[in-house]
DNA sequence: TGTCATATCGCAAACGTTTGCGGCAACGTT
DNA sequence: AACGTTGCCGCAAACGTTTGCGATATGACA
């Protein structure tokens, strides 16, 4: 019934516990045949080593800490596949929390995650999340902290983003080319990392083409399809309402698109549409989604292999900061 | 830097470290003015257990294993927020693993759960794994196990599955009572549970309304998308294409619709079409998804509370089997 | 034959907790 | 004055590993 130790292996074998840990792990000093017995009733007990205290003992993890705001999410449950992918070739586990988006749930699963000892932690932090101190917590603990995409520079971490303003540019830009005059932005309230540079890119994608920026075009509001939804309806409602929209991410998109549809809007003939991720649904609404493709799972496998190299004892400087390209994706909506 | 211990703070305070663990666990044993003291100075410096210690100590351990066949795929990321939120509340922090739906990462990924000592696991078998006794081994150490979805009777466990039997009738059932007469399956190769039970289902229904089953309408694919391409291919082909399609899950539906409509056949005018799982998804596509609902998130919730249940001492009969009920969502599809 | 290197193994401490048990004051009770 | 309670705390063992060091036997060598 219970686990079998190593000890048990030693009374069955006559020998020392020390002994049977060294011929576990190949250890010189012992010979070739006590080496055998020892595997060969390892295998036939199904011997599993107590990794609880094996890491007692080392003083370290082969698991790391993922914090995202919600799994469920294709962007966030992409990266966390890209995330458990390399982990597993590199022989570590991956324990995964989702913050709500609540700042509370998140110290909470930060200080779970940092008694459980974890190795190392990858975090996108909610979009609440003003004071980090949790997260220097960690750190000052001499646990590293990689941070993905909901990054802050407060925290003196490396960290993985995409190329937001870049991506944003490109959207407002195509927007622009396809002939467009009266360009809004659908957005979210709050300082989040990722919203500030891309409304940063409109913006300066709007100047760059010598027009104006007119405040009642920009809605902020959440990062759900509900709030793409309540984007286009205020949009509606202007005495003029734009001919193009760009929205913070694709299920804003989504639910503006449906919102307009709704209405008898026709895209992308009376409003241009594009979003922001290339989730997957970009290509099963028609019109198809023109939008912004934001690398999710290679985002993941990124920050996971720049948090190994980080406990394999490789030095990158706190502050790194690794910008994956976007690409824009033309579709059916504008 | 390091972590700091209950010795460091039974030094700082001249008291054992007994004294320093009973206080923090509230032990009667322990003054009311001690406990301050060590509280005090538990907070300052930022005292935080040692849960692997103290998992080493208590033989128990707060995680659970998650094994899922991927992580990306609504439904599962879906499963997995509901576990992690039942989780959280409980105060369990959970592993998350994926298959790929190979057997041999299936199994490693079990064997590191073993090996981390989780309180329990929740596992969705991969669609390849036909030998079970590396879940069997888990059970005999008496780790005990929940399945759910994709759940397989040669394990003694309580599993947590939808009603797809009834799910599948539902939706042929409606296919023939929107008038369909040659109503085909696309369905998965192997012998998967849901897949089985679906089947079943859709043979069930044709039956039970007098209607001819056709072997060269049941196509055996995979579960993604271009399953569902391929496998709307194949039906076009046939000499008397169906007007109704049932899909075994949503995806697959997805990929058969945009086949269709790609070929300029109409949906649902010329072919009727439903789906399985009721994804976020469904209702983005023009014409929306008919499907059957599949509660994702409850599935997770169900199937973690069941585990805590188990792990609080409660004795479920191993063999209990909850299903839940699934619901035909009409949408533009049919 | 004594010395010494080598091969093979065990002792014991340590990792950070928890917990049974015992110790020792300071009481109150006969 | 002797005793039993009670309150408060420390000792030490234990959980399952790893590892430095020492122990023993064996053989080689001079």
């Amino acid at each position: 019934m219970r686990h079998v130790t190593i000890n048990d292996l030693a009374r069955r074998l006559n020998l020392s516990a020390s002994t049977v840990s060294r011929a576990l792990r190949d250890h010189p000093d012992i010979s070739e045949q006590t080496k055998e017995r020892v595997r060969a009733i390892a295998a036939k007990t199904n011997y599993q080593p107590n990794l609880i205290a094996q890491s007692l003992q080392t003083r370290r993890s082969n698991n790391i800490g993922v914090i995202v705001p919600e799994i469920r999410n294709s962007f966030f449950s992409t990266v966390i596949s890209g995330i458990e992918d390399l982990a597993y070739e590199s022989g570590y586990t991956i324990m995964v929390c989702q913050s709500d988006d609540t700042f509370e749930r998140e110290t909470i699963n930060t200080r779970a995650l940092a008694a459980n000892r974890v190795a190392g932690m990858l975090v996108s932090v909610s979009q609440e999340t003003e004071d980090f101190t949790h997260l220097k917590q960690v750190l000052a603990q001499g646990v590293p902290i990689v941070l993905f995409d909901r990054v802050v520079d407060e925290i003196d971490a490396p960290k993985v983003v995409v190329d937001d303003y870049n991506g944003a540019f490109q959207a407002v830009t195509h927007l622009i080319e396809t002939g467009r005059t009266r360009i809004a932005h659908l957005t979210t309230a709050g300082s989040l990392y990722v919203g500030g540079k891309r409304r940063e890119g409109y913006e300066a994608a709007l100047k760059a083409h010598g027009m104006e920026m007119r405040p009642e075009y920009i809605i902020e509001g959440g990062c759900h399809e509900e709030d793409g939804r309540e984007g286009a309806r205020q949009l509606l409602n202007l005495e003029e309402p734009p001919d193009g929209i760009f929205a913070i991410n694709d299920p804003v998109a989504l639910g503006a698109l449906l919102y307009l549809q709704d209405n008898q809007v026709k895209v992308p003939e009376q409003v241009g549409l594009v979003g922001f991720s290339d989730n997957p649904n970009a290509i099963l609404v028609r019109p198809a989604l023109t939008t912004i493709n934001q690398p999710a799972y290679d985002i993941g496998k990124t920050a996971a292999s720049l948090l190994l190299d980080i406990l394999e004892g490789e030095t990158i400087e706190h502050s790194k900061t690794i910008t994956l390209q976007t690409r824009l994706v033309v579709r059916g909506s504008t």
